[in-house]
DNA sequence: GAAAGAAAACGAAAGTAATCGAAAGCAGCA
DNA sequence: TGCTGCTTTCGATTACTTTCGTTTTCTTTC
């Protein structure tokens, strides 16, 4: 393994490692490429923010290497109070009749959950996820525009179902994301989904983002939308004060729940 | 069973031994893995929180899924065995690199369920109950034309993933019916859904269809297929011998299974 | 079948070691 | 001069252990 190497190379033999051996410590990386663990363990992030790899205790393992339901199972495991507080606050801007967009984020399955006293709701989603959770739920009509099936999020991706959702008045998107930042705005680990979220935004009319502490300054390959974009961001306490007071700024209404 | 595997393969392992072997117990996989039990139950703890496992005394079985020992009387009232010759029997007509329609019956369920030894298989379905049974079968590629949630049978109803539909080359659909006679053909209950499968008859290369004896000789409101376009139909042995004859004087090929 | 005792299994708590990530500082380069 | 990439430091977090009181299950006896 060559020493002084730059950082791109470094980063792209680190993956293909990655991907060999099936997992990597750390402190062998460390010891390989003749840098820090701190600066391994930046080099982790990054590959983990592009949907890469995914960081473990001590090191990484392929992205992929973990089973769709265990991979969804330890998402909703994140922050749950966060999630289930942000979901409640989700559900309570969606008033009687509207049409709402659900994104397949966990946050927004926390809001789905929150759907069962609401009347005359339409939601639009390609959420497996969340058409599952409705199942029980009579009052809410459920629209799928459809796709092509992901096991690692149970959702349904592509941008067959845009024709569809175009037909559609949808009063309030409400997307989850990999992180936000003010200068990237919302992005996502996955191009392809950040296209469809790109359009879906525009569709909207009302744009509702679901974060909770830990996406706020987090950054993935593809931005969707830029803070202008945003109406709303229902976030929880410990979203940092300053990247609050930067949307503020821009004109977003931040709730904290 | 490697060592200084991370949390999230260890987790992922032993779900896969839970699903695999029917029932896990704590001692073995704690030497298996070679961590201590209280490690191994909070392990189990984190899958059965997720609704992944159940937990046992002295250790787990699998969730959602009947395990190998529940009695064959218990495995009967989940499908009659009539479905199950027949969906097996669909299956095997399936193969490897096939794009087919299985349609929201549960006969078609029943050959979802026969598909996890396939591969490169697309499945086109609106079944919400397929596409969850197919989540565990990555070797197979689902895509869901997408419409209105109808909790009654766990589909997606509606006309507007049609489109969609006319762009994929489809070699067989598989449907099932509320009813088959000579001069009626296949019949359905729902005007509405017997359009959309009319059209679906029409773009599919064969057309096979799945019916157990009770559907002989009945007839539903609304045609979506006559005899001539049906190329196959796979029924059990109960299957009234007269009206079998029709169908095979009318060119199709009736499988007795 | 009930009761009693023993064995097995559980989960909470506390402790330990490893790992993490944020922050600050420095060097090199354009 | 400002930016990038790297370092060290250090408080926080994670993952695992052992211990021990509690609970559940099994076995034996009546």
């Amino acid at each position: 393994m060559p020493k002084e190497s730059s950082t791109q190379e470094r980063r792209h033999d680190i993956l293909d490692s990655v991907q060999r051996s099936g997992r990597v410590f750390v402190a062998d990386l460390s010891q390989s490429f003749g840098v820090s663990e701190v600066t391994i363990r930046s080099d982790l992030q990054m590959l983990a923010d592009q949907g890469l790899v995914v960081r473990t205790h001590g090191g990484a393992i392929p992205a992929g290497r973990l089973s769709p339901e265990l991979s969804l199972a330890l998402r909703r495991q994140q922050q749950p109070l966060a999630k289930d507080h942000i979901g409640a606050a989700g559900a309570e801007l969606i008033e009687d009749g509207d049409a709402v967009y659900l994104d397949t984020s966990s946050t927004a399955l926390a809001i789905a959950r929150h759907l069962t006293h609401h009347r005359y709701v339409t939601v639009v989603t390609n959420s497996i996820a969340i058409v599952n959770e409705l199942t029980d739920c009579p009052n809410v009509h459920v629209v799928v525009p459809g796709g092509r099936l992901r096991r690692e999020t149970a959702s349904l991706i592509g941008a067959d179902g845009l024709d569809y959702i175009r037909q559609l008045n949808i009063q309030k998107g409400f997307f989850g994301a990999h992180g936000v930042t003010p200068a990237e705005g919302l992005t996502d680990v996955s191009v392809e989904e950040a296209e469809v979220k790109r359009v879906l935004v525009g569709l909207c009319r009302q744009v509702v983002a679901v974060l909770d502490a830990t996406k706020w300054g987090r950054v993935g390959v593809a931005s969707f939308a830029t803070l202008e974009q945003i109406d709303v961001i229902i976030t929880d306490q410990d979203a940092p004060a300053e990247l609050v007071a930067q949307a503020q700024a821009a004109g977003v209404a931040v709730h904290l729940v």
